[in-house]
DNA sequence: TCAAAGATGCGCAGTAAATGCATCTTAGTG
DNA sequence: CACTAAGATGCATTTACTGCGCATCTTTGA
């Protein structure tokens, strides 16, 4: 259960594009700042301007420039759109006979639960919240214990 | 974002003997009625035995028995322990002179209250819940908006 | 007309997940 | 004691996705 780079990468470039609103920021700057390629980065702020959350401009002096208040863009929504597999569990369970109330929707549906409530704590913030200068958001950070990487192996 | 089907497998293995707690159940009945493959269930129920979820007794007459109340056995337990690799954002903006408050941690900070929402929802049901006979578990099924399979080409 | 920017599609490569194969160990049964 | 049914383990293979480069366009300002 991992997020692409790629939504990593979306985020980034929204939030440098938030921090850089008076000017146009090309496509090379953005990979030049991170480290990474330019072809790459291509392809996220192609995605970007087509959910409407950038605008770009072509030829010379052109660039990138966000298109909405970063207030009023969630973290929620773009990950939503930025992440393109949210398969969760199969019910390959159906045709079973031992399980007549199907509790294989039941698994479905509380994963399906647990996802909206992922994307609940997500669409508590906005691209403001995160750029922003204040040291703490509307959200108090709680210190909450990290899963981090866990190995399967014994 | 999506779970692996290791996961989907370690809870049907743990659904399936807790609808069959008078007897042991062998892999391979496992793997028959979910048209896995057995070695591959193997390694599932090897780990779950090494979390001590179940025991497993080998020779003729053996397999696999629950050790714990399904009641006892919260989803999000066995989900975290499933799961291997809970990557999110990286925080490679550490270097750069803009972000002076780190809004890169902010990112990390809210990505994993985030995934501590998910998880939260996941323990809210245990393995009783999932294979109990009764139409409703004590939380409530909620219908709710699937996000389903998003693509990324236009 | 040129150069600086984005647009688009092809395709490769690295990696992780799903799965198969081979071999070993354990424990009942006859 | 031999046989067989079960799990244990490690290695190899396949597959799929992601990250990313390359090549080639199009647009636009100087």
């Amino acid at each position: 259960m991992r997020l692409s780079e790629y939504t990593d990468y979306t985020l980034r470039v929204l939030m440098y594009c938030a921090t850089h609103r008076q000017q146009r920021v090309t496509i090379g700057e953005l990979a030049a700042h991170h480290g990474l390629s330019k072809n790459h980065l291509m392809k996220v702020v192609n995605d970007l301007a087509r959910q409407g959350l950038i605008e770009t401009t072509r030829g010379r002096g052109g660039g990138l420039r966000l298109l909405r208040e970063p207030q009023a863009i969630g973290i929620g929504e773009v990950v939503r759109a930025s992440e393109t597999d949210f398969r969760l569990v199969e019910c390959f369970d159906a045709s079973t006979n031992l399980c007549t109330l199907t509790p294989s929707c039941r698994l479905k549906h509380l994963f399906d639960a647990a996802l909206q409530a992922y994307f609940q704590a997500l669409d508590s913030a906005t691209l403001a919240d995160l750029v922003s200068r204040t040291p703490a958001p509307k959200r108090q950070a709680v210190a909450m214990p990290v899963p981090g990487v866990r190995r399967r192996a014994a």
